[in-house]
DNA sequence: AACCACTACAACCGCTCATCA
DNA sequence: TTGATGAGCGGTTGTAGTGGT
């Protein structure tokens, strides 16, 4: 016998809830004699107690053939990042890209994994801010002998750049909301570089450099990139993917790379 | 062993869009 | 042109399973 589990009661005399394996063949066997489509004629064809929605629902998450069980792969995920950078919640055009993988997977796999990270790394965000601010006025002290001599220029350009370091450090930590790990992260990680090899292999794979997919990449609100770190990111992905002429561009602009 | 927090997954709901009479 | 209907999509909710304390 199957529980109910909570859901709420029938309306119309249709059932809700969980599928039998009754249900399940007797779908499976109405689909494979007259093809996907025409749900709502399911119920009356099949005798199933079901709304047409939840049949379609229960084909396209659960039995259509070809769907992959189990976990997203680390390349899946590349995917789904590069994808929602891209398209936003469109989570049936990312699952075109991800072959046995619904809308419905990718949907609940980025809500578990990365809606908490929003939250973490906004705190991970004002504390690297901190960090910094603090580096700059250590920074500062430890150059008073230098202060005599560029007690002019402090007032014109470089005074105003460390200044407007510090001010903008300040400014982004409470604005950069980011959803997942940043390239960035990773630098200052120390940690394997995942983005810049795993996911020269899946585009490879999908084709999908073309639409734009590294634009997608840069423009993930990472216009605050010290030039340096774009720099090191692209050379990497070009001995990876030798896309780099791709990016057709000078990587110093610190932002977009098209 | 019991409790709690978290993740994975299934399924529903409301809304929008496309099609057709 | 318009209204009805079906299909599809994104958001949300609820439960089971699992691991940590």
């Amino acid at each position: 016998m199957v529980r109910m589990m909570g859901w709420e009661a029938p309306k119309l005399g249709l059932r809700k809830g969980p599928w039998t394996p009754e249900e399940d063949k007797l779908l499976a066997e109405y689909v494979s004699l007259h093809g996907e489509g025409r749900w709502s004629s399911v119920a009356r064809s099949t005798g199933l107690n079901r709304s047409g929605k939840s049949c379609r629902l229960r084909w396209v998450n659960y039995l259509r053939p070809g769907l992959k069980r189990g976990h997203i792969t680390p390349q899946e995920e590349g995917i789904i990042i590069e994808l929602h950078a891209l398209w936003g919640n469109k989570w049936s055009t990312i699952a075109r890209y991800l072959p046995g993988r619904t809308d419905n997977d990718i949907k609940n796999y980025w809500r578990t994994h990365f809606k908490k990270r929003e939250k973490s790394s906004l705190k991970q965000q004002k504390r690297k801010a901190q960090i910094l601010k603090l580096k700059l006025q250590q920074q500062q002290k430890e150059k008073p002998d230098k202060k005599d001599e560029t007690k002019t220029e402090e007032a014109g350009d470089h005074g105003k750049a460390n200044s407007q370091a510090v001010e903008i450090t300040d400014q982004t930590s409470q604005e950069m909301v980011f959803m997942y790990p940043t390239p960035e992260d990773q630098c200052l990680s120390q940690e394997p570089d995942f983005y810049a090899a795993d996911t020269a292999s899946w585009i490879d794979q999908y084709y999908l450099v073309d639409e734009g997919l590294w634009g997608g990449w840069w423009s993930l609100d990472h216009d605050d990139q010290p030039a340096g770190f774009c720099n090191k990111f692209a050379m990497q992905n070009q001995e990876n993917t030798g896309y780099y002429n791709y990016f057709g561009g000078d990587a110093s602009n610190g932002g977009y790379i098209f």
